[in-house]
DNA sequence: GTCTATAGTGGGATAGAC
DNA sequence: GTCTATCCCACTATAGAC
């Protein structure tokens, strides 16, 4: 709070002006978050989109504000005190890039945000390159999802 | 500490006759589930395990020490207080059951990683059967390794 | 809506006796 | 290697003036 106090040119105690505590504030900043992430998240597959463009908006975003997106990610959302829907609809994007696929749609965030927290962490070895195996991740959807469409790449 | 204490039934103080400090008993943790998970792992590729048990075990594990998993998998790995050798030992399996392809290793890691703990957090939505994505994502993966191994399952 | 002052709590860590 | 006693600091939050 101290800290927030000081980026924003004010004392800690004024912020219980705006926020009636730590955790209020925090489910605020969560839902800003997601709102933020929903909106980037469906210009591009609003734009024609697939698996590997949001892969990309979603690595970009989270490594322009690692702490809000850690903030927003990590653990239990506070859903009672968050927009009706909200949550659903920031995760849309991946149920619509997967052909509607629920499963494959989770299959496909739980990778995402794997892939983004352990780089985040700096859990990858480092003379790894990350770029490869997110190149990676993306195949495996864009070869699956091709299947599923009637196109064999490899024949 | 005062919580670890406890539950060993020693008082607080009488830790810091074992460990220097609170981050060098967190890196003694997070040394032994790391080895421990290995040893894990490890077995179910030599008993012949694909993806699939892979995927299985990892996830029970998790489950089974929830607190321990969070230890040594979120935040900075305290490299510098391991033994030599014992991350990547501890990876290894991922390697072995893809076809020892380290980005699509580093892929599949990411993404067992990604389930077990937004599992663990309950980010996934109260309705969703968390089997079913589990199987989605190991399907991806024996897809890609089949066909790569000349076999077309759907063929 | 900002401030100062302060309450209250919890947690890491040390000193030193046994 | 355990204990008691204690220090010190950081942090959330409240009270009340302006």
């Amino acid at each position: 709070m101290r800290a927030l106090g000081d980026q924003l040119g004010i004392k800690a105690p004024s912020l219980y002006k705006h926020f009636i505590s730590k955790d209020a504030l925090r489910a605020a900043l969560a839902g800003t978050a997601l709102a933020e992430s929903g909106v980037g998240l469906h210009s591009v597959v609003d734009a024609g989109g697939g698996v590997v463009e949001l892969l990309d908006a979603y690595r970009q975003q989270a490594h322009a504000n690692p702490h809000l997106y850690r903030l927003a990610t990590t653990g239990r959302l506070p859903r009672a005190d968050l927009p009706a829907g909200l949550e659903e609809w920031s995760g849309a994007p991946f149920f619509l890039v997967t052909g509607e696929d629920p499963h494959l749609a989770q299959a496909l965030w739980s990778l995402a945000h794997g892939m983004t927290i352990l780089e985040l962490d700096q859990r990858y070895p480092s003379g790894s390159a990350p770029e490869e195996s997110w190149q990676a991740a993306a195949d495996l959807f864009t070869t699956r999802l091709d299947r599923h469409s009637g196109a064999h790449p490899d024949a």
